[in-house]
RNA sequence: UGGGGCGUCGCCAAGUGGUAAGGCACCAGUUUUUGGUACUGGCAUUCGGGGGUUCGAAUCCCUCCGCCCCAG
């Protein structure tokens, strides 16, 4: 009897894919739709039904069962709870990897499996080999980053067919198949959020003031209206000109204060050593002689590591180079050449 | 008030008689399953106001307004 897999189908090319290759490869597939949000926020309709139409069109054009998940309560306290007390915090978290780890990972897997799923499936560019993730084939598309807090249980369950593939190469693989969603445009931004922006969103759930941005020599420049909205090396939306642009190098949250700085040398936008937290080793804790890169946010370049050491619940790693605008809150991901060993979130 | 300097896009800033560089910010697009970054494109019929000289002025002259500095 072959295998049942629960594939998540969000509605786009990926997922569409995804299930049409386990399908033709033989397994008993059935599509997922997960609800996380289904809110409207201003200047903004949320397009889960659009989604949730183009996933079930798909299924319907597999001839694969479908269903829906509503997660949209754990969603909302585990994904956007945690990323707006993050942002509170000061810190600039990242809900999608957050995402993968509690959602997708998490409740759909034990959803599914108690739905009687041998295996459930996404559309993620990664790939799965003995329990252990690999990055995607497609460089370009790589989105182990995302999945760099996922347990090896859930990765011996979860199959990612798309991770051998090239992006167009899945698209030519969509039109093939003569899927709905073949010319879907790929998604971005925080699923939820889309178009809307970060600042407007949070501004619905935090309130905030406006605050000094000052810049490397102590002098105000200028105002921001509420230090959370800001990340460390952003540039644009400061609103202040005049010579050369200015990019975020700190926040004091009590004081309510961004530090900017139009110094590229500036010391404060640069780092060799990062402490983790939270550490999440998929299969084993990195050795202190092993050879490793760092990812220190998504798309970001592989940093070679020099030197990695545990005390308690933190790491340390110091890097050859340094990194510019290193981030409290985002996940820095370990890899063992194209193996992602784990992660921890940046203190 | 004497003496000196200045006033060019929201900000910084070229241009000193020949018909408004550039950078920042901002906006749009591209890239991107976080926030960002990066890249591409857009962005002053007009040079503090008024008058004059000239074929022609932001550039010269007069005058008014507003800043700054040194004197006091």
């Amino acid at each position: 009897m072959s295998k049942k897999v629960f594939v998540g189908m969000s509605g786009g090319v990926d997922s569409s894919v995804t299930a049409a290759l386990l399908k033709e490869q033989g397994y008993d597939v059935t599509g997922v739709y997960m609800k996380n949000w289904s809110q409207d926020l201003p200047g903004m309709v949320c397009p889960w039904k659009e989604d949730y139409q183009d996933a079930k069109r798909v299924a319907t054009q597999l001839d694969i069962p479908f269903k829906m998940y509503d997660f949209e309560a754990e969603y909302r306290h585990v994904v956007v709870g945690y990323m707006i007390d993050e942002y509170k915090a000061g810190r600039t978290p990242n809900p999608d990897i957050m995402c993968n780890q509690e959602v997708k990972f998490k409740l759909f897997l034990q959803a599914a499996l108690a739905d009687g799923a041998d295996m459930i499936a996404t559309g993620h560019y990664a790939r799965i080999q003995d329990g252990q993730l690999l990055t995607g084939l497609d460089p370009a598309k790589d989105q182990s980053y995302f999945l760099c807090r996922v347990t090896e249980d859930a990765l011996r369950k979860s199959l990612m067919p798309v991770g051998d593939y090239l992006k167009p190469a899945v698209r030519e693989l969509a039109r093939k198949f003569g899927l709905a969603t073949a010319e879907k445009k790929d998604s971005q931004g925080i699923c939820f959020v889309g178009k809307v922006g970060i600042k407007d969103f949070l501004s619905q759930y935090v309130e905030t003031e406006p605050g000094n941005i000052v810049d490397q020599h102590g002098m105000v420049i200028g105002q921001h209206d509420g230090a959370l909205f800001y990340t460390i090396g952003q540039r644009q939306g400061l609103g202040v000109g005049g010579g050369l642009p200015y990019y975020v190098v700190g926040k004091d949250m009590a004081k309510n204060e961004v530090y900017v700085t139009a110094d590229l040398q500036d010391a404060r936008l640069w780092s060799r050593e990062l402490t983790l937290a939270s550490p999440h080793w998929i299969n084993q804790p990195p050795t202190t002689d092993g050879h490793y890169m760092v990812r220190t946010r998504y798309r970001a370049d592989l940093l070679e590591i020099t030197g990695i050491a545990q005390h308690g619940d933190t790491w340390h790693i110091t890097l050859k180079d340094e990194v510019r605008a290193l981030t409290a809150g985002q996940s820095a991901a370990l890899y063992d050449g194209e193996r992602v060993v784990g992660s921890g979130i940046v203190v």
